[in-house]
RNA sequence: GCCCCCAUCGUCUAGAGGCCUAGGACGCCACCCUUUCAAGGUGGAGAUCACCGGUUCGAAUCCGGUUGGGGGCACCA
């Protein structure tokens, strides 16, 4: 009945597809990768989908497709949705494991330790509205335990079909939780609760119970709101025979407002984060923190690190708000930490086809270190690939304008900017000469030289805010440079030609 | 309502009786660097360690209570 301890370390993580991953699933996840790989454990992926009207393929796809982009690795259970199991105890989908269940459930109704009940949905809502008028505890009043032959006759005769439900020793149930220690229930407080539905599906607090002994898990490691299902899974395991793992419960992803996590009040589905360019690496680094963290003052970690370290004693008690700030922050390290031919690999996907690898290369280092999400990389490139007439429509002629100066100065400067472009030749428009020549005819103007940038890095970029001006005119070639810088001017002079 | 869990800067956290006049990071504010924005550098504000009692020569650290917050009580998972 207890767990042996000698059996050997075998964690799992049991997402159900109702839904794409979830952050709080994620960490679940990762804690329980981190916890097996660092005890040289065996890591198994169950999909709980006994829930068939919201599980869909698609969200195991997406489930499976999200924990292998975070770098999460199982050895045993389905690796591609719909695929083969790989694994001695699969298969490793609930729903192709109905017999298992209606075996188990079998046995519980032979010994006495489950039964049938009759009730419909409606009727235990109208016990359980009752219940909260009385001010009592909603839980099943037990009826169907004292059925006469007749009640039973009827309920046939009406043609309803039994769930079953299992009936709740009322004793004191102690476990040792891995992160928590002693933790006491009484479960005569309980009421009897429904392991098998109406039509023979069985419900989650059972199938986890079958599923974690078939498969000998020893660790069990979910999210705090299964703390107080456990006294309802150690009542199964005992009757039906099984042994006691070890359960450990994380402390809960909070929102903003410390309540649970939610897609109510937060971005939760982990896809959404990917598609915004957020990188795998700082993902796991940034959920690995949120209720646990390695007890010195290092906080980059890599997921094998991370392995390394990771120790669930060290796993907080105490729910911890999801920082979206502190997630970008992460991903600024790494993508800064990542060379430009890495960025530029990753970066691909988010750009638009019009720039090529060769061109997408070469802005890598003008943009690295101002990217905080991959997504933010489209922006900070379109005046490269943009049309000229999209670029020049894109700002007001005042936008141009350096502070302080009126629109006949800027015509003027534009005027000088358009000069010293003129008269590079191709071999000699590099960011350096451009500069050198930028600061002389600053000078010359009279002109702060930040100020003289000012109409050049909007008539090029389109943008007051842009990646380093002088290595953007060099990568958009000295023709467009100029066209644009003309344009700007026409636009600023009411149309008045450069001199 | 009942049961359970939790409680250090706004946030993530260090801290396992004296090293703490509580450290780091994010965010915020200044300044420096600087062609914008970033990045980087330096500095700053920010926590009477929820509160009240106890134990102890000594408590953020141990104990009790209070308050507050959270989670669970489905024919969802």
């Amino acid at each position: 009945m207890t767990d042996d301890e000698t059996r050997p370390i075998r964690a799992r993580m049991a997402p159900s597809p109702t839904g794409p991953l979830h952050i709080g699933t994620a960490r679940t996840s990762l804690y329980n990768y981190l916890f097996a790989r660092h005890v040289g454990g065996t890591y198994v992926l169950r999909i709980e989908d006994t829930d068939l009207a919201r599980g869909t393929v698609e969200n195991e796809q997406d489930i499976i497709d999200n924990l292998h982009w975070l770098g999460i690795t199982w050895d045993e259970g389905p690796q591609v949705a719909g695929g083969e199991d790989i694994g001695p105890f699969g298969p490793y989908r609930q729903s192709h494991r109905w017999e298992l269940y209606a075996a188990e459930a079998a046995k519980l109704l032979e010994d006495g330790s489950a039964y049938h009940c009759w009730c419909t949905p409606e009727e235990l809502d109208e016990v359980r509205r009752q219940q909260e008028r009385n001010h009592e505890p909603p839980r099943y009043n037990g009826r169907c335990l004292r059925l006469t032959n007749a009640d039973l006759a009827q309920f046939e005769a009406e043609g309803r079909k039994p769930a079953i439900r299992f009936r709740v020793p009322p004793e004191k149930v102690t476990f040792d939780d891995l992160v928590r220690g002693e933790v006491e229930f009484d479960n005569a407080l309980l009421g009897d609760f429904v392991i098998v539905r109406a039509g023979g599906v069985p419900l989650y607090h059972f199938v986890v119970v079958v599923d974690d002994e078939k498969m000998n898990i020893t660790h069990v490691i979910r999210g705090e709101d299964h703390l107080s299902n456990t006294p309802k899974h150690i009542a199964l395991i005992r009757a039906l025979g099984y042994r006691e793992p070890r359960f450990g419960h994380i402390p809960l992803i909070l929102n903003a407002d410390r309540s649970k996590m939610s897609k109510r009040k937060s971005q939760t589905a982990m896809t959404a984060y990917r598609e915004q360019g957020y990188l795998p690496e700082a993902m796991v680094n940034f959920l690995a923190f949120l209720g646990w963290s390695p007890g010195t003052e290092e906080e980059i970690f890599s997921l094998d690190e991370l392995a390394g370290r990771f120790e669930l004693g060290q796993v907080h008690k105490a729910g911890a708000v999801f920082d979206q700030d502190r997630l970008d922050h992460l991903n600024g390290v790494y993508i800064r930490s990542l060379t430009d031919e890495q960025l530029a690999l990753r970066i691909r996907p988010f750009l638009p086809d019009a720039l090529d690898d060769s061109a997408v290369l070469r802005v890598v280092p003008l943009i690295k270190e101002r990217l905080v999400r991959l997504s933010d990389a489209p922006e900070l490139v379109a005046f490269l690939h943009e049309p000229d007439e999209a670029v020049i429509a894109g700002y007001l002629p005042e936008e141009l304008n350096a502070k302080g100066k009126s629109a006949a100065e800027t015509a003027i400067a534009l005027d000088a900017a358009a000069q010293l472009v003129q008269e590079l030749d191709d071999a000699d428009f590099s960011a350096d000469v451009l500069e050198a020549r930028s600061r002389a005819a600053a000078e010359q103007l009279g002109w702060k030289p930040g100020d003289f940038f000012k109409p050049i890095r909007v008539a090029v970029t389109g943008r007051s805010v842009s990646p380093p001006l002088f290595s953007s005119m060099e990568l958009l070639g000295r023709d467009r440079v100029l066209a644009r810088i003309g344009a700007a001017h026409a636009k600023v002079a009411g149309g008045g030609s450069l001199a």
